[in-house]
Order: C-alpha cells, then sequence, then structure tokens
DNA sequence: ATGGTATCTAAGCGGTGTTCAGATTGCAAG
DNA sequence: CTTGCAATCTGAACACCGCTTAGATACCAT
C-alpha cells in the first residue's frame, strides 16, 4: 500500500475525488482565460459538478484558494528567472538584462497569474506564510544578480534592487493592462522593453560611477 | 432667476436635494478612507438615506459613477504634477525630477485615487470618453517635460515617456502596496525615491548621450 | 390647474462569499 | 467483520452585491 506517502496528496480520493487538485486546476484554468475577476468559488464548484459549498472544504475561503495558486505562481516565476538568468553571459549587466527581460516576458504571457501576484486585488497576500516563503527564492535572484552588479561599490543594493524590480512591474502594467495615458503610437512593447532595460542599467551603471559601456 | 445656467449644475435638487454629487462626494469618501474595493452603491444610497435604485437615476451603474470619479482624479493629478513643474528649477532635469516626485507622493497620499486611476479594478476606464480626456492634459505634461530633457536628440521621446512613467508607477506600487517580495530592510521610501528617481535621469542622460553631471 | 418629466421607491432577479446542520463515505481500530 | 471516527459532501440559508422594472411622487413649464 502506497497510502504512508502523505507529500503525495494526489491519492485524496474520497467522493469526488481528488477535489482540491482539481480546484485548483479549474480556477487556474479561469484565471488564465478568463481572468482574476472571473474566479468564482460557486462557479468552480458547479463547473465540477459539485455541490457549492463544497470547496470550503479544502480551503478556509476564496483568499486561501488564491493564496494557494499565489504560491505556485511565484514558485514558478521563480524557476523562469532562474532559468533565464543562468543562461545568461557570464557579465553581471548581462545578467540583470535578461532577468528584467524574463519578468517582464512572464508578465506579458500570463497577465493573469502576474496580476494574481502582484495586483491590487482583495486578497492580502502578505498575510499568508506561504507565500511569503514561495516568493523569497524569487526576490533572492534579484538580490543576486544585483549584488553581482554592485560589486564592492559602496551603495544601497537594496534601493538597487527595487528600483530594478519597480521599473520592469511597471513597463508590465503599462504594456499589459494598456492605461490610460497611453496615447504616443509608440506600441512597440518590444522596443519599450530595450530601452528601458538600457535606461535602467544605464543609470545604476552611472549611479555606481562605472563608465558608459560594457 | 438662474434656473438659465445648464453647466451649474449644483442647482438640481428634487426629492432629495442635489443626490448625484452627493453620491460623488460621499463615494470619494469611501474611496479614500476604506479603499476603491469598499466602495457599493447599495451601501452609498443607504448612507445618504435614499432608496438603494436612486443612484441609477443619476448613473448607468457603478462603472460610470468610478469613472466620473476618475476624470475628476485625473484633472486633480494634473494639476498637482503642473504645480510640481512649475515651481521647479528651470532645467530639463530637473523639472523632470520634480514630476516625478510630484508623481509619487500623490500616488502615496491618495492611494485610493491612485488605484482608481491606474489600478486593475473591473472598470474599463478606457471606454469612457470623459476618462481619457482628463487624462490627456497630465499626459501632456510629460511630453512637455520629456521634449525639454530631449532637446534636439534624434530619440524616441514616447519610450522615454513611458519608462519614465513605468518607474514611477512602478516605485508608487511598491512603496505604496508594499508588496511581497519585498523584505530587504530597505523601508526607507524616501530615500528609495531619491535613488530612484537618480537612475531614471542618470539612465536617460546616457541613453541620450550627455555627461553624468547636471 | 395640468401634463410631462425628472426623480425616487419597493420589489425582485440572479449572482456572490460564507456558514451550518446533517447526510454520506472511507479508513482504521477493535 | 463490525464499529466508530473523521473526512468529505450536500442543501438550505444569511447577508451582501449590481441591476431592472413598475409604479408612486414631486417639480416645472405651460
Amino acid at each position: 500500500m502506497m497510502s504512508q506517502s502523505a507529500d503525495l496528496e494526489a491519492v485524496r480520493s474520497y467522493h469526488h475525488g481528488d477535489l482540491r487538485r482539481a480546484i485548483l486546476e479549474s480556477t487556474l484554468e479561469i484565471i488564465d482565460k478568463q481572468g482574476l475577476e472571473a474566479v468564482s468559488l460557486r462557479a468552480v464548484a458547479r463547473r465540477l459538478g459539485v455541490s457549492e459549498a463544497a470547496p470550503y472544504h479544502h480551503f478556509s475561503g476564496k483568499q486561501e484558494l488564491l493564496a494557494v495558486l499565489a504560491a505556485d505562481a511565484y514558485r514558478s516565476f521563480g524557476e523562469c528567472l532562474t532559468t533565464a538568468v543562468g543562461s545568461a553571459a557570464d557579465d553581471p549587466f548581462a545578467r540583470l538584462n535578461a532577468l528584467a527581460r524574463a519578468y517582464i516576458e512572464y508578465g506579458l504571457e500570463s497577465r493573469g497569474r502576474y496580476r494574481l501576484m502582484f495586483g491590487n486585488h482583495m486578497v492580502d497576500l502578505g498575510e499568508y506564510e506561504e507565500v511569503q516563503v514561495a516568493g523569497r527564492p524569487t526576490r533572492a535572484i534579484l538580490e543576486s544578480v544585483i549584488a553581482g552588479c554592485v560589486g564592492s561599490a559602496k551603495v544601497d543594493a537594496a534601493a538597487i534592487e527595487n528600483i530594478s524590480w519597480s521599473l520592469c512591474h511597471g513597463l508590465t502594467s503599462l504594456i499589459g493592462e494598456s492605461e490610460i495615458v497611453f496615447d504616443g503610437g509608440s506600441g512597440d512593447g518590444e522596443r519599450l522593453i530595450e530601452v528601458g532595460i538600457s535606461i535602467l542599467i544605464a543609470g545604476i551603471r552611472a549611479h555606481l560611477g562605472l563608465p558608459a559601456a560594457s
């Protein structure tokens, strides 16, 4: 009997057979296809042919369900960034370039997941420790990349990290959500990303007292 | 009789006496005090001692109400930015500095209004012409400031505009919403703003081929 | 005074998140 | 194998929400 393995929670199969997992998958599908706002516990339950109260036996509520999915998203996001940085040239700023590109591209490709992690919705993700834990390695990548750029310079590396993060987040939001105040025919997101990262890196280099060229 | 002035819509006073305006004020108060998500047409109506269906005689629905308030917010936001730029030193990058500071500070002080304009909620603000019109001058400020920085250089000014906007938006979000992935004890938002703008300006200068100092 | 129009109300539709008592089922111990 | 516990699921309900409709009410210009 393989019932001993508790962490292999795929075995849970009572009346429905692996609800929880089905709920997670179904909800993620809705997030990807119809967007974050379209998620509704009742609808998910209905779609799975199960009572509308059933999900509450696997999640304390909608917030927790979304928090679990957010933690998943953080993990996959982190892996994506790690891969990108790993396959970049062996140069600190080339790594930063790859990191920023990967960040923005992930955010544009997986808008729903991205908004789940960084969007402003009712959920206080920060209150779920699982989410915090899942997000920490992602942050660590950024820290190591920036540490490489900063080298032994005496500057506030954390500030540079947050600024890099901010620019990526801002660009992703601007391109992805096409906010108002976005008229200039510069609809070319690709160029925007390129120039944005270039300006970021040039700014950091200047801030560190490094010469302009690579 | 002062009934001829139609644009002075404060005179509208039937059963309740200036509902519409009361709804707008009450909703704005909720946005400021309890946040955007706490807005509910029914609650507003109840709070004003009026039927829960009454608001629908002044707004086609919740979306339109929020769109009207968003347009207001854009106007006040634009005025704030204009003032800041106007009282800055007569130098292109000093103006950009003032603009960015004013942007971020407004976003941090008026989080509710800021999220109404730039947050991700159910409302498609872009579909309301009034919002577009109200946002255009705000964009124009940015355009003129960046135009001053760019001068006669042959670069894509619109891209630089959008990147500046993105960094401001990203920083505002990061500091204001304290997203996850924000552990570094660099809780000093003031320093973050300072370094952020400094890096942005240095990056733009480098992108334009200008020397580092001012 | 009268008619039209703007305004407001009451009631209702369908949707949501959530809770609760009770029915059902699987599993493990006796 | 039976018994009992605990996990799982259901049906009904509560309190909200946005929105619509039919009808009552009040104002204003004629």
